[in-house]
DNA sequence: TTAGTTGCAAAGGCTTTGCACGCGC
DNA sequence: GCGCGTGCAAAGCCTTTGCAACTAA
């Protein structure tokens, strides 16, 4: 777990113990946090860390590609720190829970050059929608 | 173009300029428009139109099923005429611009049940990211 | 030391809501 | 005329920003 926290360093970020809650906070399981939530989580440890602060360390792990920003809904960006796995969600249509999955082949294949318009193509993000068995 | 508007009127919608002139906005062509650029295009024809009246109105198309919501980035979510031909975007990563593409086969078929997790899986989004041809 | 980070509070963008008036059916 | 739809303004949620105090390296 602590891999996150050497990669930041080597890469020479400057460590503190509000980004060091924010990255364990993340690191601790593969669930799909809003800023607010994380800022919960951190705050059980660290309690007068700001929501800025938070705002601000999570901005920065996704620009340097060890977080993913994910906008399932309208609502708040979730975070998701299963950067190193190509991976794709599975959200419960009715309770808004989140899975990671792996579909087979690539996405990007199923783009004919025909379909790409002139685009430099770099990623393809899929969302499979659906009821979880809790809720059908 | 006034298969939307009859659509609508026959299903009981209650019609009125307002409704009349969102709806006419979003059947012109394929763009994605924000809530507020479809306020500003209906109130080109209908000066005193309310934000209120086409966040309801964009809000019961959408429940219809007649628009589709987008939300391609972390900002302000964006509309989609075009539901009635099944299609996935392409999202240029620079300049945020959207067009309507149709990747081959079913994005659905590539999760296979062992991915599925017990959920009842209805859909899946595709948004391709990359640099559009003027960007890049 | 010193440049980068934090906390606070305020502002900002987008969206929803409450309530009185207005209008399609 | 009835009941739903509208407009206005205010509030709400999520996020960013300005700035002085602080601290890791």
């Amino acid at each position: 777990m602590s891999d996150l926290l050497e990669r930041l360093r080597s890469r020479g970020w400057r460590l503190t113990s509000q980004r060091r809650v924010v990255a364990e906070v993340l690191d601790g399981d593969h669930v799909h946090l809003t800023a607010d939530e994380v800022h919960a989580r951190a705050a059980e440890r660290l309690p007068e860390i700001s929501r800025a602060t938070v705002y601000n360390t999570l901005g920065e792990l996704v620009t340097l590609g060890e977080v993913l920003e994910v906008a399932t809904d309208g609502r708040a960006k979730r975070y998701d720190p299963n950067a190193h796995q190509p991976h794709q969600h599975l959200v419960c249509s009715a309770c808004g829970t989140i899975r990671d999955v792996r579909p087979t082949g690539d996405p990007l294949a199923a783009l004919p050059a025909a379909e790409r318009f002139g685009f430099d193509v770099a990623t393809a993000e899929v969302t499979y929608r659906g009821l979880c068995p809790d809720c059908a």
